[in-house]
DNA sequence: TTACATACCAAGCGCTTGCTTGGTATTGTC
DNA sequence: GACAATACCAAGCAAGCGCTTGGTATGTAA
């Protein structure tokens, strides 16, 4: 199952916005503004003029402009615990759920959901604190697909570190790549970045 | 040499702030509140009151507040190159060496720094260009070091991956610390996440 | 004592911000 | 074709923002 069909699903069950809809629209111009120029610094006249609308208007499709933010959040951790557990489910042995969680991660910061995932990192603070905890939920839901299948790598003894501290720090080296990693410059391949990474982890031999 | 003695000298030579004058007390409010609430949310209102003054007369010592962010950056980078120099200096082999960065990097994110440390990986787009373009050009010489003892380690064959990729990599996964490791909530000490640092890098025994 | 610099206050200016309001086209439904 | 719902515009309000201004108290040097 690729990213389009898994999209598809969720757009019929309304948990994600069809990107053609004036509101997918306004979403995905809001996840590229917010990241060039940060949350705070985005005006809703800049968000309303990304879509050709007065800024106004704006307040037709969310009541504030926080919920606009915290719509690009939810919306791009539905999709991206979606496409984790496919990524999960179509790989055998344990080793190779890692590798495919490693390479899909890589894929929804450095892919077409970039700039929504950067948004997830960089601007978390400027959610308000009960946003915080209701996108912390869901956040919660993916990051327990890590952790089961480092963990399932610990009992068998693949992985010699602590499953909670490898999550961090990967989460840490990963979400860093949005800063540096330029696929589309030439050099290192997204493949040849997720072997990279899974050396760096140095899973002993099987 | 330790880190207070380091200051010393570089207070002497004007190149960070006394942190006991006004301006570097200023400076450590600023790196606390812009790490708290965000370079944006925080106001020269709540700056002036962090130190107990008005908020016109901070601009008898810093001409505008974004002045107030770069010096924090500036000064944060400064000292904390002067600390892994050290830091290097002070080891024999290229292992302890990198060991000793590592520890290094993790003590200025998560110790005394910490604040000044966060707002430098966050605050980032909160710069001007131009301000920008300065304080790269310090992280530059800052990140040389990393790459020096990484090469090093390449020549010898301890490191098989690349140098410029694995010094990236850790730069998140260090970075990323300062958002869960809380070492005085018990678990991990520094030296042992120190260790799982190094574990994940796999370098192949000499 | 004079002269100047430093560090600060009290007041407020001009601008931008998120958001509201009252109204008008456009669309979908029966 | 009637009618409501939806999508939008034009105008602007109230609040908060960074920063300026004109002035005063304190310290320092000749």
């Amino acid at each position: 199952m690729n990213q389009a069909k898994i999209l598809q699903l969720l757009v019929a069950d309304n948990l994600v916005s069809d990107p053609d809809s004036a509101r997918g629209r306004l979403l995905r111009e809001a996840a590229r503004l917010f990241r060039e120029k940060g949350y705070e610094r985005t005006t809703v006249r800049d968000l309303a003029a990304a879509v050709g609308i007065q800024s106004g208007s704006l307040f037709h499709h969310f009541r504030t402009k926080e919920e606009i933010l915290k719509a690009v959040m939810v919306e791009t951790i539905r999709l991206n615990t979606a496409v984790m557990r496919a990524a999960i489910d179509a790989a055998d042995s344990n080793r190779e759920k890692l590798r495919a969680l490693v390479s899909a991660e890589l894929e929804s910061i450095n892919g077409q959901t970039g700039e929504a995932m950067a948004v997830l990192v960089f601007e978390w603070r400027s959610l308000s604190e009960v946003s915080q905890v209701e996108v912390l939920k869901l956040r919660d839901i993916y990051e327990t697909l890590w952790l089961d299948v480092l963990s399932a790598l610990k009992e068998e003894g693949a992985l010699l570190a602590d499953p909670f501290v490898v999550r961090r720090l990967l989460t840490g080296a990963l979400s860093w790549t949005v800063t540096w990693y330029r696929p589309e410059r030439g050099g290192l391949t997204q493949d040849a970045l997720t072997d990279e990474v899974i050396a760096m982890l140095g899973l002993s031999p099987s």
